[in-house]
RNA sequence: GGGGUGGUAGCUCAAUUGGUUAGAGCACUCCCCUGUCACGGGAGAGGUUGCGGGUUCGAGCCCCGUUCACCCCGCCA
């Protein structure tokens, strides 16, 4: 027999049906029991008055694969309209273990670190399932929106050889020797550039932020719906185009996830015909004459700012929407166009909603000469900019275009607390697809020095290991030792003065580091980290850092002068303690990236 | 990076002023139950109170350290 989804049985009613899923929930009441199977289109109750049915099921818990044969009846007792009646069961994959989390009650009430942590098993929850079929509405509306408006759907690529847009952080991808590759933290260059091919550009895609941000309306990664047009007569025909994309989207999930967002109590967004559009100092002098708090010489809005206009404009004007324009110049990128008016105001707006930015959007300078000049202005290399500037210089119309982020727009739609409900599976500064990150670093100087012997005993590799008086110094090190000091490697830990990351760099003892080498490299000006950063974030002391940074977090750099000597020595942790080992081995076991990178 | 709150059973939470055997609901096991739908009733199993120190006759509770989480801020979509 061909199997039959649940949805399709009220069609098949008085029919013999085979149906598949996992066994959902089991209530027993004694010569009646009502089995419920879940399957892709949701849940079937199934009517077990057979005891030799109901005792197959004997220690299968929830989330076994069933099979169920019997007869379609219609009743008044399920939602669905039609159980299953006289049924044959099969279990096909018995499950004995019980689940970590219930899911067959109406809700689950999980921590948000639990509920990510068993997030495979959580998405099972109907409910967890409803927030994503909605997510999926969402990309659909906007889609849908797009098409109408004849965009073509582009899909740029993710791996960049360069920085797209100041500003954010990126993401460096060190598999590319010597080469400097990163995640792309936008489509923005991408979807400019096509502009200059198809006028009309759409894409939904995952975007990378390397931000030290720590919020619930924050993730490293997360997918972005990206617009950008040509032929604009004014830059508010983007603000038109930002408020009919989100408009289009809301109303396609409320046409088509009814189900869904009835299932996770959603209610509809108030939605006026235009939506209120107020200057940022707009909303500051209604933020100070409503509230008394001046927020009037702040350039930005305040995430504060932001929820209390939403509520006003819910109230006052009975929109949960609200687009915040004119931003400061010196707040955003080189290529936002500046207002005719006011130089110091951009082109430029937010989609609030419900609190929270959304959508981020604006008109962009098409001038070549114009472009280049504040590319310039700000600092960026041109150079490395040339494919994005060829397509202004043969030739750009007046453009402009937003970006907005997918979960955040799920995640208001349904009234989420924390965007990461509305991630499958989260990158964050704690988890990498959806898996938590062990923090595997060790610290203090003995851990250390263990680590790094068992990791060389293991490794089967040559070392000697000796113990002697304290040698804070290369040159102490040298003289107990009784050998060169060119046979020493001084493992010193630096600092980016941008991002603060630290990274190891390994000398050979009668060297200077090179810190413009390394810096090119690296990409950022770098800094001896201070003494007391050191003890505080490894547990060690100048004199005692050994070369094995990978061992506690650090990315190691080495000059090639120490990778070439036949014995290399370095205090391995402790002050008083030595190991001397080939130059070739170290640079292998610290996985280090070796150059000249000693003056 | 800064501020706040918290960590007790698989999950969500109690536990009076520091007091003797750390409780409840859900889940799990067994028994009863013919229309449940968050089924109901009965019985049971399940704990190194995040970790390490300290104060005390006595610590889940007080102190110090550490670690993890959540919320808010900075930044952004």
């Amino acid at each position: 027999m061909e199997r039959t989804l649940s949805t399709q049985l009220p069609k098949s009613v008085g029919k013999q049906v085979l149906i598949k899923g996992w066994l959902h929930n089991l209530r027993e009441l004694g010569k009646i029991n009502f089995l419920i199977l879940r399957d892709r289109g949701g849940l079937v109750q199934v009517v077990v008055e057979d005891k030799k049915e109901i005792d197959k099921l004997k220690g299968a818990q929830v989330g076994s694969i069933l099979t169920v044969t019997g007869e379609v009846k219609s009743t008044q007792n399920t939602e669905l309209g039609v159980e299953i009646t006289q049924p044959e069961i099969e279990v096909v994959n018995k499950i004995s273990e019980v689940s970590p989390l219930v899911l067959n009650k109406e809700d689950m009430e999980l921590d948000l670190d639990t509920l990510l942590d068993e997030r495979v098993i959580a998405l099972r929850h109907p409910k967890q399932q409803a927030i994503f079929r909605i997510q999926q509405g969402v990309k659909e509306g906007f889609r849908k929106a797009m098409k109408t408006k004849e965009f073509t759907e582009i899909s740029s690529p993710k791996l960049l050889a360069e920085a797209s847009e100041g500003g954010t952080n990126f993401f460096k991808v060190p598999y590319f020797d010597g080469a400097n590759v990163f995640l792309a933290q936008s489509p923005q260059f991408y979807k400019q550039m096509m502009v200059g091919v198809f006028e009309r550009v759409f894409e939904i895609g995952p975007v990378f932020r390397a931000e030290k941000h720590n919020t619930s309306r924050h993730m490293s990664e997360y997918v972005s719906l990206d617009a950008e047009m040509g032929f604009i007569d004014s830059w508010e025909d983007i603000l038109d185009l930002i408020e009919y994309a989100i408009k289009e989207i809301i109303q396609y999930v409320w046409d088509n996830y009814e189900a869904d967002l009835r299932l996770l109590g959603a209610t509809k967004p108030l939605i006026e015909a235009k939506v209120p559009r107020l200057k940022i100092t707009e909303i500051h002098d209604i933020v100070f004459k409503e509230t008394g708090k001046d927020f009037r010489a702040e350039p930005d809005l305040e995430p504060e700012e932001e929820r209390f206009i939403c509520e006003y404009s819910a109230k006052e004007w009975n929109s949960d929407l609200v687009l915040a324009t004119h931003f400061p110049t010196k707040k955003r990128p080189f290529y936002t166009y500046p207002s005719d008016e006011n130089p110091e105001e951009t082109y430029s707006g937010d989609m609030l909603f419900r609190g929270v930015e959304i959508v981020t959007g604006g008109r962009r300078i098409t001038d070549y000469t114009q472009l280049v000049a504040n590319a310039t202005k700000w600092g960026v290399d041109l150079e490395k900019i040339r494919d994005y500037l060829q397509a202004f210089k043969f030739g750009m119309p007046a453009e402009g275009g937003f970006g907005m982020g997918l979960e955040r727009v799920t995640a208001k739609i349904i009234g989420l607390h924390n965007v990461k409900e509305a991630s499958l599976f989260v990158t964050d500064l704690k988890r990498a697809g959806g898996t938590k990150l062990a923090k595997r670093v060790i610290n203090g100087g003995a851990n250390i020095r263990d680590a790094i012997v068992a990791m060389l005993k293991e490794r089967e590799i040559k070392f000697t290991h000796m113990e002697h008086e304290e040698t804070p110094t290369s040159e102490d090190s040298a003289r107990v030792r009784g050998a060169a000091l060119s046979e020493g490697a001084k493992a010193l830990i630096l600092a980016g003065k941008q991002s603060g990351t630290n990274v190891m760099l390994v000398v050979p003892g009668d060297k200077k580091a090179d810190f413009k080498a390394l810096e090119e490299v690296v990409g950022e000006k770098l800094e001896m980290e201070k003494p007391d950063k050191i003890q505080q974030k490894f547990g060690l002391q100048i004199g005692g850092v050994p070369p094995y940074g990978n061992l506690f977090g650090l990315k190691v750099y080495m000059d090639e002068a120490v990778a070439a000597n036949k014995v290399v020595s370095f205090n391995c942790g402790l002050r008083t303690e030595s190991i001397s080992m080939s130059g070739s081995d170290l640079a292998e076991t610290t996985e280090a990236s070796v150059g000249n990178f000693s003056a």
